[in-house]
DNA sequence: CCCAGCCGTTCCGTTTACGGAACGGCAACG
DNA sequence: CGTTGCCGTTCCGTAAACGGAACGGCTGGG
């Protein structure tokens, strides 16, 4: 490096070892060998390499070429959503996709992570909400406090939740989920 | 339509041209001057003067430098304001919010919009990939295209989708919906 | 068993993005 | 006018990102 200066790390938002993972997982994804990719986006196989590996720090043009090659757009590869809102619990942090409002309803789809060995109670919310939630991996149990269900991995559940609700992972794995939030229009 | 992944794209996205542009836009928007900007991002001044000009293919590091310093996420200037990737079909609109990847399986989550009076036949998919759909408003008729289902506001749909499967908004309203597609590790 | 083929990594010469310094242009001031 | 100060650009040596080729590991076939 350039100066005198002590070398600073650079671990968190835009560091290459993210970016290198994202594009191993889309890469897997599609089970498309590391060769393959390389040849498809232009680009060689020790720079893709390099970069899953998180060894380099890419030019806006390799990773335009890859990212074009897997059908994502750039911004895809680049730190998680950037700037959302975000809700701390006990157990659980949300973290807010996007809202949507129409003439009946309104609603907000959320990320979820749920830490285990914790538990969340939530306050009722007003009459007439609902909430969906989706399990990405982990074992979730949630549902109103008095009758909460269980679900692993693809499941679903959803429940009215105008009473005290709660939410807890099973097991010592984390939970990744989505929860859709349905407020009906008063 | 969710069988094929966003493979379209703007072209602005990894314009070095573009990129500058929007770099020299925001930095003026601020009322600093290039020296200034440079010297606060650490960046060195040629660099910064190269890359609003349009003359160089910055890396991740020294863009992600410049655009911190700026205040904007790095998607910021990729692309121009609120762009998401999108793929359309025939009726089908898919906007990918997220995607997820653990050790069992990967996980993309999709805003969906499908357009009444039309439908839309996906082809199959690889082995074990399962659909999660959510509706927010409208009717939706969807599911295996030999076994659709069909799901209000507020209701939930989920199916194998290694058959093929359709999509259709039944009524004259336009249906809103998020789509989880679960794709489990081979 | 050997060999062919593909995998991902490593080696290495070439290209190029990098920052410090020098440069010309412009405005303010004595 | 010269001088000073900041502007953005250009020059240039260095560090590093790049791709081609060579490498070792694994798998499947004869």
């Amino acid at each position: 490096m350039t100066g005198a200066r002590p070398e600073q790390r650079r671990p968190s938002d835009a560091d290459p070892d993210a970016v290198g993972r994202r594009i191993r997982a889309l890469r897997e994804q599609r089970g498309v060998s590391l060769s393959t990719l390389a040849r498809t986006a232009g680009v060689g196989k020790a720079t893709l390499s390099a970069l899953e590996n998180g060894l380099r720090n890419p030019t806006l043009e390799t990773l335009y070429a890859i990212t074009a090659q897997l059908g994502v757009p750039l911004a895809a590869v680049l730190s998680g959503p950037a700037t959302t809102p975000t809700v701390q619990g006990a157990a659980v942090t949300a973290t807010l996709l996007e809202s949507f409002t129409d003439t009946d309803a309104s609603y907000e789809l959320y990320r979820l992570r749920v830490r285990p060995g914790a538990q969340q109670l939530s306050p009722a919310h007003q009459s007439g909400v609902t909430e969906h939630v989706t399990v990405f991996s982990g074992v979730l149990r949630a549902g109103p406090a008095d009758a909460p269900s269980t679900a692993a991995a693809g499941g679903h559940l959803s429940w009215t939740s105008d009473v005290p609700h709660v939410y807890a992972a099973l097991g010592d794995e984390e939970v990744a989920a989505s929860l859709l939030l349905r407020y009906p229009r008063r």
